[in-house]
DNA sequence: CAGTGGTCTAGACCACCAA
DNA sequence: TGGTGGTCTAGACCACTGT
């Protein structure tokens, strides 16, 4: 009476529930189509609903599902390949779709951890712009841009915010930049990102951490958070092919 | 009746928990050390355990704790930064604590995902190394480096899979590679993938997919997974500062 | 063995959305 | 209003670890 038999039980069920549910969108579902709902999901698979949630978020995890409160759990679109390093700062980039929209910008003292990031002294003043980044209409990361004012000499200075970042950034274009260094690591969406993302508190991202060099010293250092569950980043590189198939990197395996 | 009144109620309670044990866990615990069990910080917080796991959850995702069966729950080291792209095919790295090990060789047709990455015709012949990334010790990632047969003409056929895997990795060596294009996304290891790892099926990694070019052509495709809860990814490029200061990226903002 | 995290259940209520 | 996913509970049992 009760569980129904699998096999051998060595597995946990929920995942064994996400392989069965993988292999049945794969094959009859298709992109932006509904699943049935979790409680008769559950019903069919004769598990309680927490087991069968617990399925549905790995797959969710995955960039396969995506759940909306009031409608329901739809299946995913394959990931959208955000490439990262095409001298993000100015206005190129308008082309394919990909562009920047400016939320924020401040210049205030340096915190601890920020002036450590930078190479500068605690308490110097830092330009810092925040900005989205939308692709295809949807808004897929968030960025802090961080410059130490020093580097700026030449900004003029103005009271405007929307102005200021502006001149942030067109400063910054103007320098010639030597070298960047990146770094990509799992996150998760404080409060005010994630309501930037459109996505509640806790959701996964990709945190990158770019440093732009110049002249050998730190000119400016980018915090960008990608939304996990729709990005794919892509590091374009010297002369490389850009083949850029589409194939979710899970199935090459 | 019931719930304590916390800030107007409305974030979610097992996210507010999570700041909470957060702070907690700056201010008085240090790496290493394990939290009290699940079962008496749920009846210390006055929620169910469920709601407390789900916190714990996230702060794993972040990669803040481990949880080990039997023992506990431990406060996690900072992420180790693993460098993605110093010409990784060869002995080079030794140094500085990286290893790799190969598991596996095989030299079979390519599946039709396969060759649509790689760019050739289904079925042709694809040599395929499987090894293990070792970083101070610790297992932090698997990789399948794919090559056309094609590509490596001069490959002496040797039977022992071991031998074969060093004959690819020194020709793929010999080969000017003239660019390398790379993704990174969020994924799950499977079953197979988890345990060499070292980790539960589920377990969430970052994928990199590296395509390798020559004289315009891709030479190999390389799909590694790395365990998103202890690794930092790392792309040093052209003369980059590399100052590399270990603050968490999230302290920043 | 006792103690830990991991899994699973059955049920309740809430927040959101569409009609 | 009825249906959806999101949160939370109280309790049970299992799998693993150390002594």
């Amino acid at each position: 009476m009760g569980q129904g038999t699998l096999t051998a039980v060595a597995e946990p069920k929920y995942w064994h529930l996400r392989t069965v549910l993988l292999r049945t969108m794969d094959a009859e579902f298709s992109t932006g189509q509904v699943l049935p709902n979790e409680r008769e999901l559950s019903a069919r698979f004769g598990v309680a609903r927490a087991t069968l949630r617990q399925a549905l978020d790995q797959l969710e995890l995955e960039g396969r599902l995506v759940r909306r409160r009031g409608i329901g759990t739809l299946v995913a679109a394959p990931r959208v390949g955000v490439p990262v390093n095409d001298r993000e700062s100015g206005r190129a980039g308008a082309a394919r779709g990909s562009e920047w929209k400016v939320v924020d910008c401040t210049t205030a003292a340096a915190s601890a951890a920020l002036s450590r990031t930078l190479g500068i002294a605690e308490g110097e003043q830092v330009h810092t712009v925040r900005r989205l980044r939308i692709t295809q209409g949807v808004t897929v990361a968030t960025e802090s841009l961080h410059v130490p004012a020093a580097a700026l000499p030449h900004l003029a200075v103005v009271v405007d915010e929307s102005d200021r970042a502006r001149g942030v950034l067109r400063q910054l274009d103007r320098l010639s930049i030597d070298g960047e260094s990146r770094s990509v690591e799992l996150g998760v969406a404080e409060t005010g990102e994630a309501a930037l993302l459109e996505r509640p508190p806790g959701t996964p991202v990709l945190v990158v951490t770019t440093q732009y060099a110049t002249a050998g010293r730190l000119a400016a250092v980018a915090v960008s958070t990608y939304r996990a569950d729709t990005c794919k980043l892509t590091f374009g590189e010297s002369g490389a092919v850009q083949v850029a198939t589409a194939v979710p990197a899970t199935a090459v395996s």
